[in-house]
DNA sequence: TTGATTGTTACCGG
DNA sequence: TCCGGTAACAATCA
């Protein structure tokens, strides 16, 4: 693919589809570890994950801006390449594999302007170095919006999703409707260790294992969460209630997570 | 065929 | 300005 990229047109409508070079390794949340791409023949220099964002970054400031959403997958396979199968947005090809991207939320390349802008909007990343806590802190605090809310406002807090908010929230003894103002320093220090501790299993897993005793792969996905999707506390065996917030459902055990 | 879903954004009204 | 509510969009599977 030494031309680099070509345009498409894929199968099911009239968006666009890239074709580069890469070698991936798919993980939770989108994120994605070290490849190799190449765009208008440039070669990909990194791979950066903001949250769910993912940014291909090639010379010339360029970067094509990946998320997933809620639907969108990433399929590898060894070559010879196999049929595009539905909706593939972008083939990434190295020389011995191809990996399709389908049914991304995005999927667009985006100069070095309109990436800074991506990232500005974008709250701190607990998988991040140089993820700035104190950003997520100062949100939270002024906030009366429930803390099962600010976990999934991407601007105030970057990488947790519907099913690590309830796990998180649980761990930690903290009822989703809480208000954010409610939330004591001590609380929201436990609430981002917890994250970060669990989303560095999620990559290195790749699969979301909230449960400190998980077996390795072994283990099916429901002996992996805690709380989400159950009826029943693993801590104290009462019911869970399940509510909706922020539009998804939510689960939370109200003996062991009293509202403050 | 229907419904549900590991997500995000835009828009409107209070 | 903040916040809640709604809709739109996406792909796949039970």
């Amino acid at each position: 693919m030494p031309e680099g990229h070509t345009i498409h047109r894929a199968a099911r409508d009239q968006r666009p589809m890239l074709v580069g070079q890469a070698l991936t390794v798919a993980s939770p949340q989108g994120r994605f570890h070290a490849g190799a791409a190449v765009l208008d023949g440039q070669l990909c220099t990194a791979i950066d994950a903001y949250g769910k964002h993912l940014l291909y970054r090639f010379a010339a400031d360029h970067a094509l801006h990946i998320h997933l959403g809620l639907f969108g997958r990433f399929r590898s396979s060894r070559l010879p390449a196999p049929e595009p199968r539905g909706a593939v947005r972008v083939r990434l090809m190295s020389g011995s594999h191809v990996v399709d991207i389908n049914g991304p939320n995005a999927c667009e390349v985006l100069d070095a302007h309109e990436s800074a802008a991506l990232i500005a909007r974008i709250g701190p990343d607990v998988l991040r170095a140089d993820a700035d806590a104190e950003r997520a802190w100062m949100r939270i605090t002024r906030s009366r919006v429930a803390i099962g809310q600010l976990l999934m406002d991407q601007s105030v807090i970057a990488g947790i999703g519907n099913i690590y908010r309830s796990e998180i929230l649980w761990r930690q003894r903290i009822h989703p409707a809480t208000p954010g103002t409610a939330i004591k320093r001590d609380g929201f220090d436990r609430i981002w260790a917890d994250a970060v501790h669990l989303l560095a299993i999620g990559v290195e897993r790749n699969a979301i294992v909230t449960v400190d005793a998980a077996r390795p792969s072994r283990s099916r996905y429901r002996e992996r969460v805690n709380i989400f999707g159950k009826t029943n506390c693993p801590a104290c065996a009462g019911p869970i209630e399940r509510f909706e917030l922020a539009a998804r459902r939510v689960f939370a055990c109200t003996a062991c997570q009293p509202i403050l």
